[in-house]
RNA sequence: GGGGCCGUGGGGUAGCCUGGUGAUCCUGCGGCGUUCGGGACGCCGUGACCCGAGUUCAAAUCUCGGCGGCCCCA
């Protein structure tokens, strides 16, 4: 097996990665779609599961079609100039034209807010909150990407919510976006959480909460959304309930979602020159038993070996018995990013023990075998509390502070620029000449003064973050 | 939005400028044997010129178009 491109050339070293680790088969021949593999579809599936145990707390998961008539999309005059260039129509049945174009969802507001009118009576049908795991389309021009930049988004997960205030719904933002940590905190991914400028919110909603997080090579990827719709939607999709006192009122509406990008930052963050390197919890193999086979001494220690696999039988295990040599199964399962490898010689067959190490160290220790069912779990806790760490440690480096329009243009080139900016389009088109402004910082891991001076106009100014983006 | 480069076995490549050889090398994959504590070795086998049109006695190589990929600038 050949070598990876180091995970310094970032982009060679991605999509190296996630073709020879099975995780996307980028071949398909169709600009910006791309095939699961079955090994990355079992990231997704174990990624997938945290949110969607998260979600179920308290949302219901539903499916609507994928398929939007002209007329809904288009009713929202915002949300349908935000997305008009990139959809995908669907004209003809068969050889007929069809008189109403349907829409491949590029989103799904426009799909379920007609029927949420319908659904929605009285204020006790409030909340509503539903989400549905689904693909979308949007007609990307730009280069895609695996998991990045997408024709087809195969794993949206977006939720929707309806409440009878506009403080109801600034309570859901909240709790939606501590979803979003909690998520993100399990998978070790550090983020940075910002309020989008108002020309960068999502079509038709009041304002925009993001996730960011940094890529090696500095730019930042946007890895999860919050809107606060207001009654924008609900107005135009005549979305009213009766209160208790019997006056009809508009619903106030939030939406949310994390697309496969989530999977893209897994990758990106925790992956080395060796390949993939990923959390116990969602790690498709989250332990490899390399049996070390001598002449003479195979069938015990086999039978160890498959023994430590038994026992281990409630996780991801796989017991290696291919016929390699010890060192290209290791090079194999750290590509994979195997969480823990167990390896049984004779030495580890006579003594009882075996060789234990995990992907995010170089250090081996010895185990009684007994022992490794009772420490797994810890051992995964542990690797996952290192990994975030050495993530966070990496994002900080690359988060820099300035203080001048030319120390923005040189830092942004490597990395994330905090910097001060008053509320003007015209400073943050300035700024938008160097990276894009992701908007006031609302969270992230380096703190500064959230006040100063317009770096452009030398206004009163918050902090914002400024950054190239993927 | 503008510009540039590129498409060769499963992956990565040489060859293209200057048309003509049995299309190069690495890797992978299958088989056999000897091995096995960080990418073993030997032997055998497998497998490619993106699609279409044109020029030509002859096209991977030249021209045009399509599709696809990469990079730079705004």
């Amino acid at each position: 097996m050949e070598k990876l491109p180091p995970k310094k050339n970032f982009s060679e070293w991605y999509h190296e990665l996630i073709q020879r680790a099975e995780i996307m088969d980028v071949r398909y021949p169709v600009k910006g779609l791309y095939v699961w593999y079955p090994f990355g579809f079992r990231i997704r599936k174990s990624v997938y599961g945290i949110l969607r145990e998260i979600m179920d707390r308290e949302h219901e998961e539903v499916y609507f079609p994928a398929l939007i008539p002209e007329t809904e999309l288009g009713k929202e005059g915002e949300h349908i100039k935000g997305f008009e260039n990139e959809v995908y129509w669907v004209t003809h049945g068969g050889k007929d034209e069809l008189d109403v174009k349907l829409a491949l969802r590029p989103t799904s507001e426009t799909a379920m807010y007609p029927m949420f009118r319908l659904w929605i009576r009285s204020h006790a049908d409030l909340p509503l909150r539903v989400y549905q795991v689904v693909n979308t389309f949007r007609y990307e021009t730009k280069h895609t990407r695996p998991l990045i930049r997408l024709r087809e988004i195969t794993s949206f997960k977006e939720a929707h919510t309806i409440h009878a205030t506009f403080e109801d719904a600034e309570e859901q933002v909240r709790k939606a976006v501590a979803y979003y940590r909690e998520f993100y905190d399990r998978l070790a991914i550090p983020y940075l959480i910002c309020k989008r400028p108002e020309w960068d919110k999502f079509p038709g909603a009041v304002y925009t909460i993001a996730f960011d997080t940094v890529m090696p090579d500095g730019k930042t990827l946007q890895i999860g959304t919050v809107h606060n719709l207001g009654d924008n939607f609900a107005r135009t999709f005549d979305i009213t309930y009766e209160t208790p006192d019997g006056e009809h009122s508009f619903a106030y509406q939030t939406c949310y979602g994390i697309s496969e990008r989530c999977i893209a930052a897994l990758i990106s963050v925790h992956g080395d020159d060796l390949g993939l390197v990923l959390p116990f919890e969602v790690s498709p193999v989250q332990v490899v038993v390399i049996p070390v086979l001598y002449k003479g001494r195979e069938g015990e220690v086999l039978r160890v070996a498959r023994e430590i696999g038994e026992e281990l039988k409630k996780y991801r295990v796989v017991v290696d018995e291919s016929e390699e040599r010890p060192g290209a199964k290791y090079y194999r399962w750290e590509l994979r990013g195997a969480a823990v490898r167990i390896e049984v010689g004779p030495r580890e067959v006579e003594e009882g023990t075996a060789v234990v190490s995990f992907r995010d160290e170089k250090r081996k220790f010895k185990v009684e075998k007994e022992k490794i069912p009772e420490m797994i779990e810890q051992w995964g806790e542990e690797m996952r509390e290192r990994l975030y760490i050495r993530a966070l440690n990496s994002m900080k480096e690359k988060i820099v502070l300035c203080e001048s329009l030319d120390e923005v243009e040189s830092h942004v080139r490597n990395g994330v620029v905090f910097t001060y900016l008053c509320d003007s389009e015209r400073c943050g088109e300035r700024l938008d000449e160097f990276g894009s402004v992701l908007g006031e910082v609302i969270e992230s891991p380096v703190s500064f003064e959230g006040e100063g001076r317009c770096v452009v106009c030398g206004k009163e100014g918050k902090l914002n973050a400024v950054a190239r983006t993927y």
